[in-house]
DNA sequence: TGCAATCCGGACTGATAAGGTCCCCTTTAA
DNA sequence: TTAAAGGGGACCTTATCAGTCCGGATTGCA
């Protein structure tokens, strides 16, 4: 299945979360808020951290904080911070060396507009548009994933 | 990283070299065509039989012929082919009752506009435009694969 | 009528990556 | 000074993918 990481789908309900209560929030607050894993959530925050979507304040009464509301930030960055750039296949913006059929292969470079209209949907699409609207708190684990 | 299988890989260098040489063409003979190992060949060529994409003949000087120009073929029909339906996560088309926090969950439903807008994303782009043109004959086996 | 070529369906196994947890260090407010 | 919190990385477990193999069914040809 074409799919995107449940730490995607993580980082979606963190942040709707973050933005519900405002603020600064710890990692085991959002834990406890959103029913996910405390060691999952401090990765996924982490993560959103390096990729500058929130900042990490450090020290006692630290936490985190959105450095931009939801409806401004494009789904395509959240799974650029959690999967990595978004490709379908190795053979994407220019030879990486991996590929051995380099002279031979029939698709090379072909791929490269696929990805760019998988691209150009995702970066249309808000994070608030998938994270909105949201009860106060939630009780279970969120294995919102891939089964298939 | 948000990717497809090897095998929609696979599928398209296949389709291409059916399409090239045309008629019907035996699974080693296209495994000699494009030097992907025999036994993924077939593999690739029975699930593209099962999607309707080709068709197989059985017996004797038998073999498999495209049903379709590849120009009128949507690389999402070949996706769907090889990794099942598109959908990033499992959370989709209404409830399968895999999720536990189904009541509680804020994303509930929220995943299918994202679904849809990769669909027609795929939809719009034809397996010909990926896979043409072709030498007459391939080499070595084909990792363009995704290697992150 | 038998034989050989070919597809069909599934089961099996190894490799790769994802998912998740834990640890120690640094920073900072009380 | 101490405790609370994030930062960074290593580690292990497990699921999924990729690839192979086998027996069976079907069909053309001698």
């Amino acid at each position: 299945m074409l799919r995107v990481s449940k730490f995607t789908d993580y980082a979606v309900v963190v942040l709707s979360r973050l933005e519900a209560e405002g603020g600064v929030q710890t990692a085991p607050g959002l834990a406890a808020g959103t029913g996910i894993a405390e060691p999952t959530v401090a990765k996924v925050l982490k993560m959103l951290s390096q990729a500058g979507v929130v900042e990490g304040l450090r020290g006692a009464r630290g936490g985190y904080r959105l450095l931009r509301p939801l409806a401004s930030l494009g789904l395509s960055e959240v799974i650029v911070a959690m999967d990595g750039p978004i490709a379908l296949t190795a053979c994407v913006d220019g030879g990486f060396g991996f590929c051995e059929a380099e002279q031979t292969c029939p698709v090379r470079g072909r791929w490269d507009p696929v990805n760019a209209a998988i691209r150009g949907a995702l970066s249309a699409i808000m994070v608030s548009e998938i994270a909105s609207p949201m009860p106060a708190r939630r009780a279970v684990p969120q294995p919102v994933l891939a089964a298939e």
